[in-house]
DNA sequence: ACACAAACTTAGCCTTGCCTAAAAATTTGT
DNA sequence: ACAAATTTTTAGGCAAGGCTAAGTTTGTGT
C-alpha cells in the first residue's frame, strides 16, 4: 500500500466507526481536505485490491482485508504517539502531527520491538485503544463527563476530540488522564457543569464535558 | 525538500567525500539505481533551488546549502541507526533499511529529543559520525587493518563496507566494534592476514582487512 | 587531428495522485 | 410525483519523478 492508499483506508475506517452505514465520498474528501473527485478515482483503486466494497453512488466501506490494514496503520500510529509521550516528553498535543507521518513506516521488526520497548500500552495518550498485533482491540467502558449524573464522578480516561486546541485547554485547566473528576452542579440553562478535582472546583462548559470521557466508578 | 530530492542530495555527498572533484551523473545513477535520464532531470530542479552547482555535461556539485541539508538527513539516518541497535536491539546488519525510511520523518523537535533520549552519541553502530544540529562532525583517526603493520594492533573503529553480507560475516567470526585487533602474520601471496583477538587467533582475507578500521593505540 | 566510444542531455511518454468543470444519479421538498 | 438541490462520477489536465530512445558533447586512441 502507498502511503496516500493508507491514509484513505485509516479515514475510511474512522468514519466508518461512528455509524455502520457505507461511508459517503464526500465525508472521506471532507475530512482529508481533498476533493470528491479525488476520492472518487481512489477508492476505485482501493476497490480493484479488494480492500473496500464500491459501488457507483453508494458509498464504500471496508474489506475485512481493508480493516485490517486500517488496524495496522492505527496500531502504528498510536504506538508512536505513545513513544513520543513516554520516551521523549512530547506533550499530547504535539503528537499527532508526527505520527502521521511515522504511521507510514514500513518494518514489522520495528513496531514489534517498539511495543516491547513501551512496556505493550493498551491506550494512546489521547485514551484511544492500540490494536494488537491481529487487529483486536477493546475500546474503554467509558461516558461522556456531559452524561454523567450530578454527584456521580469517574476517572478521566479519553478525549473525544483530540485537536490540539482543546488539549492545551485541558492542560491549562489541569485536567489529564487518570485524574478523578467529579460533577458537583449542572447547569440547566447551558448545560455547562462545576466539577471537582483534587482539592479544587472548575466551571467548564458542556462543549468541554462533551468531549471528555471518563470511567465510573462502579 | 521532497524525499526524493533528500535522497538524490544525501548520495551526491556520499559520491564526493571520496575524491572532491564534481560527481558524475553516471555515478548518481548507480549509486541510487536509477537512469542517468532521470538523474539529470532532478539534477536541474535541485540547481534551481541552490542545493547543487551544476552545467551540463561538467558533473554537479553540493552548495553550501546542500551540504547543510545532507547532513541533517544524514545526522537522522545515522541516529535512528543508534536508536534502532540501543533501544530496539536490531543488529547492525538490520538498521540501515528501517533508517532509510525514517530520516525522511520532519520533525526538528523529534530529532533533537531523539539524540537526548540516546545520550548525544557521536558516532552511529557502523563507527561513522554523526552530525550535530550544525552539521559538524568529526572523523574519528582511523587506519584500514589492511595498512597496520605486523606486530600492531588497534581498537575496531568502524567498518567501510557496511552490506548487511559483510556485516553478518563479521558477527559469526565475533568481530565487534570495540575490540581490539592485533595483526600477527601478513601473507606476502594474497594479503591475507593472521589476527589476533581476544584470546584467539583468526586468517582474514585481504577484502576483509579493507574494509575494516581500526584505532592504533599511540 | 579526428573518428569513435562513453557520458550526458533532450524529447516524449507513463503512472500516481491531485484538480476543475461538466454530466449523471440520487435525494428532497412540496 | 417530479423539479430542484445535492451528491457523486466522468472527462480532461497538471506536476512529480520515473523510463526509453534518440540526439549532443566530451574525451580517447592512434
Amino acid at each position: 500500500m502507498t502511503r496516500s492508499e493508507e491514509n484513505y483506508i485509516k479515514t475510511i475506517f474512522h468514519i466508518g466507526r461512528q455509524g455502520q452505514e457505507a461511508v459517503s465520498t464526500n465525508s472521506i474528501a471532507e475530512q482529508m481536505e481533498t476533493k470528491p473527485s479525488s476520492v472518487t478515482d481512489m477508492v476505485k483503486k482501493l476497490s480493484e485490491k479488494n480492500l473496500v466494497n464500491y459501488k457507483r453512488y453508494q458509498g464504500v466501506s471496508l474489506t475485512d482485508l481493508g480493516t485490517k490494514m486500517a488496524l495496522g496503520v492505527i496500531r502504528k500510529h498510536r504506538l508512536w504517539e505513545v513513544f513520543l509521550v513516554e520516551k521523549l516528553d512530547f506533550s499530547w498535543d504535539e503528537v499527532h502531527e508526527v505520527a502521521e507521518q511515522l504511521e507510514h513506516i514500513k518494518s514489522d521488526k520495528l513496531i514489534d520491538r517498539l511495543d516491547r520497548l513501551l512496556n505493550y500500552p493498551k491506550y494512546d495518550p489521547h485514551g484511544d485503544p492500540i490494536p494488537d498485533k491481529d487487529g483486536g482491540f477493546e475500546e474503554r467502558d467509558k461516558k461522556l463527563l456531559s452524561e454523567v449524573a450530578v454527584g456521580e464522578g469517574g476517572v478521566c480516561v479519553g478525549v473525544k476530540d483530540s485537536s490540539a486546541s482543546f488539549l492545551k485547554f485541558l492542560d491549562k485547566n489541569n485536567i489529564a488522564l487518570g485524574q478523578f473528576i467529579q460533577v458537583l452542579e449542572m447547569e440547566e440553562f447551558d448545560g455547562s457543569l462545576v466539577i471537582g478535582i483534587g482539592d479544587s472546583t472548575r466551571q467548564i462548559s458542556h462543549q468541554i464535558a462533551a468531549n471528555l470521557y471518563v470511567k465510573i466508578k462502579e
